[in-house]
DNA sequence: AATGAATGAGTCTTCATTCAT
DNA sequence: TATGAATGAAGACTCATTCAT
């Protein structure tokens, strides 16, 4: 179940592999800590230790190096709700909830970088709702694994829901180690009071 | 309680009252719509009907524009949540979380301008935290009244998990109004087992 | 039989008219003397003596710019050939061939930009054919007010052939001015004896 | 009556040949089709299925690419004139026309790169004077041997004409056969009418 | 006070050319 | 020798902000 990586020129030689992933991660990190907008392609290229015109020969545009990124993060998600799948069957909601969470705080620094592009990108706005919507199917398909009394529409409901609450948690556990609330055990605790709720009749 | 509003010159006119409302109003569809960086000062002058002349006149820039939009959005939700106060003494849980999500709801719009703005202007996130914190002492206060067996510190904790949750709702109603999942409902399900769940001992 | 002028906005003070004619002027000499391509946005808003920013209020490209060129070109042909229309009947060959040669001595500056635009510019290529018949049935009009017993068809034709000849008078003022071959008064044999050739008969 | 080729490095196997041959006829189709400009050192490389290291091996720049492109074409039009200049001899105007004009569309392909490059390349232009001298001097050899007693001046300001109105032929005939009129016999009309007035007296 | 024009730093992107393997 | 990668100067264009009328 891949998804197509919109990377301009596939690299054919080592070093073009290695500057790739460079780029990829000085993108991901400028993207999370200033937004998309305000990223420059040139902090970019500096950050990752490249000229401008060696970012321009992997990644067409701003726009691609957002996309492939974004694509990054979602292939990442999805092989950990795979994983996730596997343990599922037999879970009770608070185990769940809590595999759930941990997933999330697993993929931290990705879903900030994500966040800062999947409302700024045009491209990534357009591809948005099939891939949540593959998502969401995970999600689903964990949350009747492990309540297999759980009808389809509402596990397909639940984890939408399920869905919006897990973005939150990297904002949370940002805040909690800034010296705020300590939310993370808060999500915790009010996504295992919401499974429990929709999985009881 | 008001918040200074950092306007450029108090409109002397009724005129002017007029002029700064549109104004405002057309920064806040745009930076719903496109987001902060990208919605130029010229496109709210042109929405507003005004001249980029006539714009500065009254907001110095942009960042001010912004501010004052923020300002009016934290005030609002203030004011909304004093009133949800003085009703809230013994209101059962679910009536509480339908009442905060019903508030949310009623201020959908500004909201959206206001999340736009949030992450991209730093005037903004450095009063963040401060606007944040009354904000979160108003629910606290809030659960405090509706039970008042709650700690302090229980309280403080779950007014800003709510907080957070909150801020779902005018996607998720958006969400489902364009034709996906019933997602109101599950939020209203979800913070009420959560509010439930925290008020229980 | 005006053609829309594609500049941006359309000025509106006595200033912003002012600058639009220098900044077309000095458009038209740089593309004259380096073609369109080597021609820089900042060299002509240097040339005119304004800011890259200012020549940008007016032409949104350099392809608009480059256009509203090209029109302006094509406007005083047109205007011009209009007036020789008037004096065209009973002309004898030869003082048509003049009249025509002369004619494209007056535009020489103009025709200089517009000939190093034509192949260029995308826009102005998809316009040329259609701007071309124009032309080349005012000069049809010419020749058959001239030698009434013309064909229409043998007209056509010739004005056609004829078109492309004037194309080629700049160009040969230009050589002959450099110290070379006397070669506007070939032209003028040239043509002269081509268009009696097409009216015998 | 060779000119020096400005290729990096004489190709020194068979296979060297076919590739400068490959590059060169890559960089005409583009120059014609898009401009000098417009066509990029890579663009000419995959057309030629070639790397751009390679196509850089044998070309010491892109000027010196179009440098040698202009060269072939002038050699095979001095080769052309040189064979027409054996049959001249008596041959009345409008077959003496007829066969230059052939000649022209003998080099159509060649000629449209070459005219794309010819105000574009700076050392194009600077060789640009004494190419044209030697091709006149060609031509008007022609006209002599045609007619014998033609004086030379007339003979070289005539040779100065015709060359301006060959370069015509290969636009005509594209017109021609894009639908448009029948140009290429009116040209043969032309420059029969204009050597048989040239000629007598 | 109101408005259109002016400004120019800063952004994305291209491309000829050079390097290193 | 052949090829992909690296480089960076340069160019089109944007937009917040300031001016002048």
């Amino acid at each position: 179940m891949s998804i197509e990586a919109p990377i301009a020129k596939a690299p054919q030689r080592a070093r073009g592999v290695q500057r790739v992933a460079e780029l990829l991660d000085a993108g991901a990190a400028l993207f999370a800590e200033n937004g998309y907008e305000t990223t420059t392609m040139t902090q970019i290229a500096q950050r990752a230790g490249a000229s401008i015109g060696s970012l321009y020969q992997f990644f067409p545009s701003k726009e691609a190096l957002a996309e492939a990124l974004f694509v990054r993060y979602v292939e990442r998600v999805a092989s950990m709700l795979e994983d996730l799948a596997k343990r599922a069957p037999g879970l009770p909601p608070p185990r769940l909830a809590d595999r759930l969470i941990d997933l999330m705080l697993k993929v931290r620094s990705d879903r900030d970088s994500a966040a800062a592009l999947s409302g700024s990108v045009s491209g990534i706005v357009e591809r948005r709702k099939s891939l949540r919507g593959a998502t969401r199917r995970q999600i689903a398909a964990i949350l009747r694994a492990a309540s297999p009394r759980l009808r389809e529409k509402a596990a397909a409901e639940a984890a939408a829901m399920i869905g919006h609450v897990l973005k939150l948690v990297p904002t949370l556990a940002k805040e909690q180690e800034d010296g705020g609330q300590p939310l993370v055990p808060q999500v915790r605790k009010m996504l295992a009071a919401y499974i429990e709720c929709v999985v009881k009749r």
